[in-house]
DNA sequence: AGCACGATTAACT
DNA sequence: GTTAATCGTGCTC
């Protein structure tokens, strides 16, 4: 296949520019001795540089300081910044651009590729079109937990990672605000940080 | 120590 | 379209 696993200089730029560019990689999660994959086909971006943005978990908690939740982000980039909520779920991220800023990647969809019938069983046995188009469901569909929080992406023996995968152009990428975000004054409630694969089957309803 | 809420999902009507 | 599930986190008292 020639995949190449991404180095850290990929993760430490713009946020914004990360979760575009993140459109059409493969990742990749080894469990069990498994390959559990699937093409990336929406991101969202929170924080993308120095500037706050009230919507993201880092500028929102502790008058935008570092909280035990919350320190994975303000660290290097190309770290996994996992996190719980809603009482049951898990969150995909990867932090991006300089140390001491909190920004971050959310990887919110998937195209299902490698390790189907892994897939299936963690995702209860539900329909293929179910297993990743969420951000709780891809954590779930490829194993995904608390216990890699602070996971090195980059870490050339590690048990997950993102590869080069394949080309996309720009004219196939769509734009439009973030999803859920309640209450996040503007301008962040609107802000169009969400990117995803223009007409893909598998980014999130 | 207690409380409100969440970068969601699934199962309802 | 509506709502229950379910608990870690951060904030208030």
């Amino acid at each position: 296949m020639n995949e190449q696993q991404l180095t850290q200089p990929f993760y430490a730029r713009r946020a914004c520019t990360v979760a575009a560019d993140l459109l059409g990689k493969r990742l990749v999660r080894l469990w069990h001795g498994r390959r559990l994959s699937g093409i990336i086909v929406e991101t969202e971006a929170y924080c993308d540089s120095d500037k706050p943005d009230l919507a993201c978990h880092g500028d929102r908690a502790n008058g935008g300081r570092p909280t035990e939740r919350t320190a994975v982000m303000f660290g290097p980039a190309g770290l996994a910044y996992i996190y719980f909520t809603y009482g049951m779920h898990w969150m995909f991220n990867i932090v991006t651009g300089e140390p001491g800023q909190a920004n971050a990647v959310l990887i919110r969809a998937l195209q299902p590729d490698e390790g189907d019938e892994v897939m299936a069983v963690l995702r209860n046995g539900r329909s293929r079109i179910e297993w990743t188009n969420g951000p709780a469901k891809l954590a779930q569909a490829l194993a995904i937990d608390k216990s890699l929080n602070g996971t090195n992406l980059c870490h050339p023996d590690g048990v997950i990672w993102i590869e080069s995968g394949c080309q996309v152009a720009a004219s196939e990428i769509s734009t439009g605000p973030r999803i859920g975000l309640g209450q996040t004054p503007e301008p962040w409630l609107s802000i169009p940080w969400r990117y995803w694969l223009q007409g893909n089957r598998f980014v999130s309803k």
